[in-house]
DNA sequence: GCCG
DNA sequence: CAGTACG
DNA sequence: CGGCCGTTACTG
């Protein structure tokens, strides 16, 4: 598997930058991929410099320190970060951190002021829709030659416009690679015209002869008879992919490559009599005989597991359910595979959301056995029996449960659906306004219903990956992770802007209470709830009356600071503070700043510090030296308070984290921020050996959603992942009498740990799922 | 909340 | 043990 | 109807 998904890819390669040397001559188009290559390497560089961030901080001089010799603490991950300074500068920016709560002290208004901006800056992530440059093929920048852009187009108006083209987003680029020809091949036509740059922006190449052509779109209405004659004249016609104007328009609202060869979407372009010859199959390659819609038909009705069961080479790329596999599709599987992500995308869209379409649409009638589970569909528009709906349920379920069964094979490598997310793109998303509301629906369950939560989230990033706006319940339910219920509030807004639910939640007062209480560090719903149970209305209430634990009054006494976001010049200061006066007791321990700082965010909820050694195999070897290193921090008043350390580790060696706040010293702040003010930060910090510092890295560099579908993807392999380590399931009877934890697999190499799963790599700033 |  | 927090 | 990450780690 490991051997072919690699020729695959090395073939998907070879092609696709040939692909790309002869398109593209175009210089505006040209000079922004340039620059949209400089700006990912900036930043990724930025955000993979972790460790030895000489921050831009005029070194931190602050704390008693004088001649310590600067640890070089080396990033353990190759990326030698250049000049942070300079990387930051670049780094964008896209929102300021938001402003210190307001006064929670005061009554409801500010209480008020309060929650509601909450629920809506959750993810305060900055949109970096410009990273991602990884996969992206270099593109040889081959002037001359082909002056053709990859569009036909002769007028100069036109050629203007297309250069000015944007390119999605890499991981919405569904036909990268492909090659369009269109019949008839113009943009006359204005439905036409907006078609082809759906596809361009998405990949594809607008050619303007049949024979470069992978892919034939017969415009609908035209049928085989018409368009004889065009295929006719490239006699490498076969091997082409020929689907009427709606195979695209399906890959777009679907954003994964569909197999083609559906009776929709070849109708009237096949000779009826003659299967082989001038069919739609796939590309080139192996296309022959069999992908007649008489063979698709016959599949699709005995379909079933066995058709799961075939052998990787006859498995669909395209992420469709597979009653619509055809075994002519593997030359595609070249193109596809290598688009497509890996099986870590699919728990990603399984654990929080955004995921792969398995599911057909129902669009209008399709023939054979599936037809009727989309009628059904169809049919249930307003008023459904429930009796349908758990039916038609089922059976998409049922596709999607066989599919993922294949994990072994290909059903990972099914779809093109998200890559490792990045930030941002929201911006223009047709669905912003859904998704905001969502979002705050999401603000009003935290801590209170984690599910419900992950469901919301999970809608939000299936919308936030269409491209189209969704209005109807019925478009929203054919969204992986929206069923009944999510589908009916997203037509709610879509109609008129609002969610009445959502509005009435907000009035509640208790919820506006909960809110605020459940921001308090070391509080969670139970005692919230609790509390507004006993009457308390306000931080001053609990302050005064209730009972509370150490962390809980540290939450409150410094609510504002603990609530407010840490810049990232910031957590580049307080971690060479730390790592000035670590230098001091051991000079050879390492700091790898994680959490979102890793991922590149522009400002951190707090700061999360990996502290590890070489040579180490506990965390127990670095307990001493952390002891010493708090107590000196905290001498030194940069430590503020501890909320969490591994005091009474009775547990066998587990001590491993400590939890605390800090604050910034005057010494360290930079000159150039303005007037000081310290702020209570909180501070994580980690104790890692070498041999599980991958692993701790994949933990601490995040983001939850990422983990959580890293390890489930794990433990659907029959694999653990943890922060300690990858390990091989060891059958834990219960009571975990198994004093043994697994076989530990890898620990130490966070892109070890990566293979072992299957995932493709991704750069920490590729996490934000 | 969704999913199997 | 439940509750909370971490990514 | 039960699962939804971690035999996570720390507090009380």
């Amino acid at each position: 598997m490991e051997e072919r998904k690699l020729a695959e890819k090395i073939a998907y390669f070879k092609r696709l930058s040939a692909i790309q040397a002869e398109e593209n001559g175009d210089d505006a188009y040209d000079a922004e991929e340039q620059a949209h290559r400089e700006r990912c390497k900036t930043f990724h560089n930025a955000t993979s410099t972790s460790s030895r961030a000489k921050s831009p901080a005029p070194s931190v001089t602050g704390l008693r320190k004088p001649g310590t010799v600067s640890q070089p603490l080396p990033c353990p991950d190759s990326s030698q970060g250049s000049d942070d300074l300079e990387i930051i500068k670049v780094t964008p920016r896209n929102r300021s951190s938001r402003p210190g709560a307001a006064g929670i002290a005061d009554k409801t208004p500010n209480v008020e002021e309060e929650i509601i901006p909450e629920s809506a800056h959750p993810d305060p992530k900055p949109a970096h829709s410009f990273l991602h440059p990884l996969l992206r093929p270099r593109m040889t920048r081959q002037t001359s030659g082909l002056t053709s852009d990859n569009s036909p187009s002769t007028s100069t108006a036109k050629r203007k416009k297309q250069a000015r083209l944007k390119l999605l987003p890499e991981n919405q680029q569904i036909f990268r690679g492909l090659r369009f020809y269109y019949i008839p091949n113009d943009d006359a036509n204005r439905v036409r015209a907006a078609q082809i740059t759906k596809a361009r922006e998405r990949g594809a190449s607008w050619v303007r002869t049949l024979k470069e052509a992978t892919h034939v779109i017969v415009d609908e209405g035209l049928t085989y008879q018409d368009i004889k004659s065009d295929l006719m004249s490239d006699s490498s016609s076969p091997g082409k992919v020929i689907v009427n104007a709606n195979y695209p328009i399906d890959c777009v609202i679907h954003r994964i490559l569909l197999n083609p060869n559906q009776e929709k979407y070849v109708r009237n372009l096949r000779v009826a009599e003659t299967p082989p010859s001038p069919n739609p199959s796939s590309l080139p390659a192996s296309a022959q005989a069999s992908s007649n819609s008489l063979e698709i038909k016959r599949k699709q009705r005995k379909r079933s597991r066995k058709d799961q069961e075939l052998p990787p080479e006859t498995q669909s790329d395209y992420g469709e359910p597979l009653q619509n596999n055809t075994p002519s599709i593997a030359p595609v599987t070249t193109i596809a595979a290598a688009l497509v992500e890996d099986e870590l995308s699919q728990y990603i869209g399984l654990v929080q959301g955004n995921s792969l379409y398995l599911e057909m649409p129902l669009e209008e009638e399709e023939d054979s056995a599936q037809s009727e589970a989309t009628k059904d569909d169809e049919a249930e528009s307003g008023s459904e029996s429930s009796k349908d709906e758990s039916s038609r349920k089922k059976k998409r379920r049922t596709r999607e449960k066989i599919q993922l069964s294949q994990e072994d094979t290909t059903w990972q490598d099914s779809f093109a659906c998200m890559k490792g997310g990045t930030r941002g793109a929201a911006v223009d998303n047709p669905n912003a306004a859904t998704i905001e509301l969502l979002q705050l629906m999401v603000g009003m369950y935290e801590h209170r219903d984690d599910w419900r939560c992950k469901s919301y989230r999970r809608a939000i990033t299936a919308l936030r990956q269409q491209t189209r706006k969704i209005t109807t319940a019925k478009e929203a339910m054919k969204l992986p992770g929206i069923g009944k219920s999510l589908a009916a509030k997203i037509e709610e807004i879509a109609a008129d802007g609002r969610l009445r639910k959502l509005e009435h939640a907000q009035q509640r007062p208790e919820n506006k209470i909960l809110n605020l209480f459940l921001k308090v560090y070391g509080v969670g719903i139970g005692q919230a709830n609790k509390w507004v149970s006993q009457g308390y209305r306000t931080l001053e209430d609990l302050r005064e009356k209730a009972k509370l634990s150490t962390n809980q009054r540290i939450g409150i006494e410094h609510f504002d600071d603990l609530n407010e976001r840490i810049p990232r010049w910031e957590v580049e200061a307080l971690a060479a503070v730390v790592r000035e006066a670590a230098g001091d007791i051991d000079a050879s321990v390492e700091f790898i700043i994680g959490g979102s700082y890793r991922r590149g965010s522009d400002s951190s909820g707090d700061i999360d510090l990996i502290i590890t050694k070489k040579r180490t195999r506990s965390s127990q070897n670095l307990l001493p030296f952390l002891e010493k290193l708090i107590k000196r921090l905290t001498d030194d008043g940069f430590l503020t308070a501890a909320l969490a350390s591994f005091s009474g580790n009775t547990k066998k060696g587990h001590g491993s984290k400590w939890h605390g706040c800090c604050v910034l010293p005057e010494t360290a702040f930079p000159k150039d921020k303005g007037k000081y003010r310290p702020i209570w930060r909180r501070i994580d910090l980690l104790l890692v050996p070498e041999t599980e510092l991958g692993a701790a890295l994949i933990y601490f560099t995040g983001n939850d959603i990422f983990n959580r579908s890293i390890r489930l993807l794990a433990s659907k392999k029959g694999l653990r992942l943890n922060q300690r380590g990858l390990f091989k399931d060891v059958l834990r009877g219960k009571r975990g009498v198994t004093y043994t934890e697994g076989d530990p697999l890898e620990g130490r190499d966070e892109k070890r740990i990566f293979e072992l799963l299957g995932v493709k790599w991704r750069e920490p700033h590729e996490r934000w799922c």
